[in-house]
DNA sequence: TATGATATCCTTTTT
DNA sequence: GGATATCATA
């Protein structure tokens, strides 16, 4: 027997040795799924299946990369010939090799979020649009969702039924928007993240040569979190597999968490309709986490009614009950977490990197962090693409995209004044006009901006400057013809006065700014690095040189994530529940387990969306190995002030028999049952019973109208007096402004449709709604955050 | 045109 | 509360 199986249970040996089939590995959370993925690659290596035909695609690079060094170690070198990576970057790298056949050439930029975002605003502003109406980040999320579902904007604006339903929503000319973005980008020779996928289709489908090309070589596709691929992504690996058929899907229907990036759950759960010759196979036996919490975990997700038939088991040790703490306040609760944290490490004779914080929002760490150090405990802490996002290295990656890409407009627009050089709005708005009558880029029309300049002084003046910036570019353009990478990236750095900048100012902001810088120059050093060493281990032609080009295009891709310091990694980890996906601690602390917060006010608005955070919550939960910690606080400050909250339901869904904890529970769940049942009462009724009895209280002690709004809680230095006052509602005086609605309105929500209000309750800051919708019953909304028309 | 002060948004999750 | 957009001023 292959000594890859050994070790294996039977279910994950069947797993494994069934490569020539389509199969679909259902893989509860903790059961070896990577182990059976990169066992499965493994043998078929053994088997003689060549490299070259495999291709395996994961969600993020360090999924890829983990899985790549394992094969390695089974069966060696051989393994550096599969396709292995994310969908965005293998499908970035097969577009840019056949560019020419869509329209971009090989040199196209991607663009990130940001870039998406200007773009959007100025075609909404050139065209006149109001943006109050046309908010950028809403129409960018709608291009997303369109693309995702491979709605070209010409099928966009011919259908009626979208185009009516923009109409309802007040957006009439979103498909003209949309129809213009997508000529830009393409005038621009950019994608953004959607295209790569977008693109890859369009181009699959309308060169049969090309498709026919890929469907040969990749005879064998493995898709890693099936259950968070989107209708593109889905396609795409139709079409791939059209010819072979071999896919082999892992996933885990359970730890669907990504439908707002348009993950569709029905992927995995109709695998076997759409390869009716595939075999099942189901990794049920958890070899992560004690018994306790996979009972547990159990527990929660049963109550979502769209699962899979599995059972998720753990024969491991019973282990200690799931823990819950409540604290007063947000501040507490971290206090709480850390001194816990800190003596379950030290007893336990564990690392920092043992244990992780979880939290469902970003903002959440601030307080964590806080605590951290003031008690010295290192930590680190992964916030999405937070390096990338700086400042200082958008600039620099701005001067690199435009010398690349001389059609990049956006990027022009970032650089040609950054650092400032005296180039002001006028100037590029005059820059941008010409590029438009012409019909060129923003590069190719400053040269005539020189030319059919005027000859007055202040025209001379600017003539100077912007060809100062022109014969910059021109010089950073033969330097990287030249220069190796790194060379480059620091002559772009130094000559484009960015460095200067930033050390001519003492300020830590800029201190920071260029060590980013450096940290951004460093990874062009390591990547040319890897690449010479590739070349010397004949794993890469001698003639594909590492190019600026290939640096780009990964990092624009990257994220934090990816950039793993391995020396100095004893440290706590601070993350998202998202982005523990796929990872695993002895400790975890789930933190800010309550209502509106986990699960999100905004998610429980959908109709699937309670069932999806609960899958969020299953993923939080079965990240830990030996002990997991939920809490839950009081009060927390949140959008600049304090809040009340309360337990969070998943808390009291959890079997009691697997939970301990410090507050009554039982009470918490009677009371959340009470309040589902008398449905029938007042409205206002309801939505009181929300609260807790505190809330109450400080209700009747409210102080008199004339309460004056200064009187609201100002820094958060959470001494006993303070505490006080806000308990005794002092603090939380509601505002005295009436709502902007009324009871009885008739209003309009984008997702519930029509309603009427039936209450209205104020808040510091806004007004809770309680509107009784036609379709969806009645719903509690805040006026401020609801995207309501009056009718 | 560059700069600092002030309004205004935004609050889910991310390749 | 914090980041970003807009405004006012030199």
């Amino acid at each position: 027997m292959s000594r890859i199986l050994e070790g294996l249970n039977p279910a994950q040996r069947e797993a494994v040795i069934n490569y020539d089939t389509p199969s679909l590995i259902i893989a509860g959370a903790g059961s070896g799924k990577t182990r059976v993925l990169t066992s499965r690659i493994a043998y078929m290596l053994e088997q003689g299946i060549n490299p070259d035909n495999i291709l395996a695609l994961t969600f993020t690079k360090k999924a890829a990369n983990e899985m790549r060094e394992r094969i390695e170690t089974m069966v060696g070198s051989a393994s550096r010939r599969i396709q292995m990576g994310t969908f965005h970057s293998i499908f970035a790298r097969i577009l840019r090799e056949n560019a020419e056949h869509i329209g971009f050439t090989k040199e196209f930029t991607i663009y990130e979020t940001t870039d998406s975002r200007n773009l959007i605003k100025t075609i909404i502003k050139e065209r006149g649009l109001d943006d109050e109406k046309y908010k950028p980040n809403v129409i960018h999320s709608r291009i997303s969702t369109a693309k995702n579902s491979l709605i070209t904007p010409g099928a966009y604006a011919a259908n009626a039924a979208l185009t009516g339903d923009d109409r309802t929503r007040q957006v009439p000319e979103f498909s003209n928007i949309y129809i213009e973005y997508c000529r830009r980008c393409k005038q621009n020779n950019a994608m953004d993240f959607d295209d790569l996928l977008l693109q890859t289709n369009i181009l699959l489908r309308d060169c049969q040569a090309v498709l026919a090309e890929y469907q040969q070589r990749f005879q064998y596709i493995l898709v890693d979190e099936y259950q968070d691929t989107n209708y593109a992504q889905y396609l795409i690996i139709r079409r791939l597999s059209q010819l072979h058929s071999k896919v082999c899907v892992v996933g885990d229907d359970a730890q669907s968490i990504y439908s707002f990036r348009g993950a569709k759950i029905e992927n995995i759960l109709s695998f076997q309709r759409d390869y009716p010759t595939a075999k099942v196979f189901k990794l049920e036996q958890n070899y992560r986490s004690t018994q306790t919490i996979v009972d547990a975990a159990n527990s929660v997700i049963d109550h979502n009614a769209r699962r899979m038939k599995k059972r998720c088991f753990s024969e491991g040790d019973i282990g200690e009950k799931i823990r819950i703490f409540k604290a007063y306040t947000d501040r507490e609760e971290a206090e709480t977490v850390i001194t816990d944290l800190r003596d379950r490490v030290r007893e336990g004779g564990d690392s920092w990197a043992d244990a992780a914080i979880l939290y469902r929002t970003n903002n959440q760490s601030l307080v964590l962090e806080d605590a951290l150090r003031r008690k010295g405990i290192p930590y680190k802490i992964y916030k999405g693409n937070s390096f990338y996002e700086h400042k200082e290295i958008k600039d620099l990656l701005g001067y690199i995209r435009l010398i690349i890409n001389p059609k990049d407009n956006e990027a022009f627009k970032r650089v040609i004044n950054t650092p400032a050089r005296g180039i002001g709005a006028t100037t590029v708005d005059r820059i941008e006009a010409i590029a438009k009558t012409k019909g060129c880029s923003m590069w190719e029309a400053v040269d005539s901006l020189v030319s059919e300049t005027a000859q007055d002084s202040v025209e001379r003046a600017i003539v100077k400057k912007v060809s100062d910036f022109v014969s910059l570019i021109h010089t950073l353009s033969l330097e990287r013809e030249v220069k190796n990478i790194y060379d480059f990236g620091m002559e772009t750095a130094t000559r484009s006065g960015l460095l200067t900048f930033y050390r001519t100012q003492n300020t830590p902001e800029a201190t920071s700014a260029i060590q980013n810088i450096e940290e951004l120059l460093n990874t062009m050093q390591e990547y040319s690095e890897r690449t010479e060493s590739e070349i010397r281990n004949k794993e890469r032609e001698e003639f594909d040189r590492p190019t600026i080009e290939e640096w780009l295009g990964n990092v624009m891709l990257m994220t934090d994530m990816d950039n793993d310091d391995p020396e100095n990694n004893n440290k706590v980890t601070l993350m998202t529940v998202h982005s523990a996906k796929g990872l695993e601690y002895n400790y975890v602390y789930i933190v800010g387990c309550e209502e509106n917060l986990f699960p999100s006010l905004m998610a429980m608005e959908g109709a699937d969306g309670i069932e999806e955070e609960r899958r969020l919550f299953y993923v939080a939960l079965t990240r830990a190995k030996k002990l997991a910690t939920l809490t839950c606080a009081d009060m927390r400050f949140r959008w600049g002030q304090m809040n009340f909250s309360t337990p969070s339901r998943f808390l009291t869904e959890i079997d009691p028999q697997y939970t301990e904890s410090d507050f009554d529970l039982r009470a918490t769940r009677r009371n959340r049952e009470l309040n589902t049942e008398k449905e029938g009462d007042s409205a206002i009724e309801v939505l009181r019973r929300r609260y807790d009895v505190r809330y109450q209280q400080q209700k009747q002690n409210r102080p008199q109208p004339e309460a004056r709004p200064e009187q609201r809680v100002q820094t958060p230095t959470y001494n006993t007096e303070r505490l006080r006052r806000v308990e005794s509602g002092i603090s939380k005086a509601t505002t005295t402004e009436p709502s902007m609605y009324s009871v009885g309105e008739r209003v309009s929500h984008p997702k519930f449709g029509v309603g009427n209000i039936t209450a209205i309750e104020p808040l510091a800051t806004d007004h809770k709604l309680v509107i009784n919708f036609e379709q969806f019953g009645q719903k509690i909304l805040l006026a401020k955050l609801a995207k309501l028309t009056k009718l």
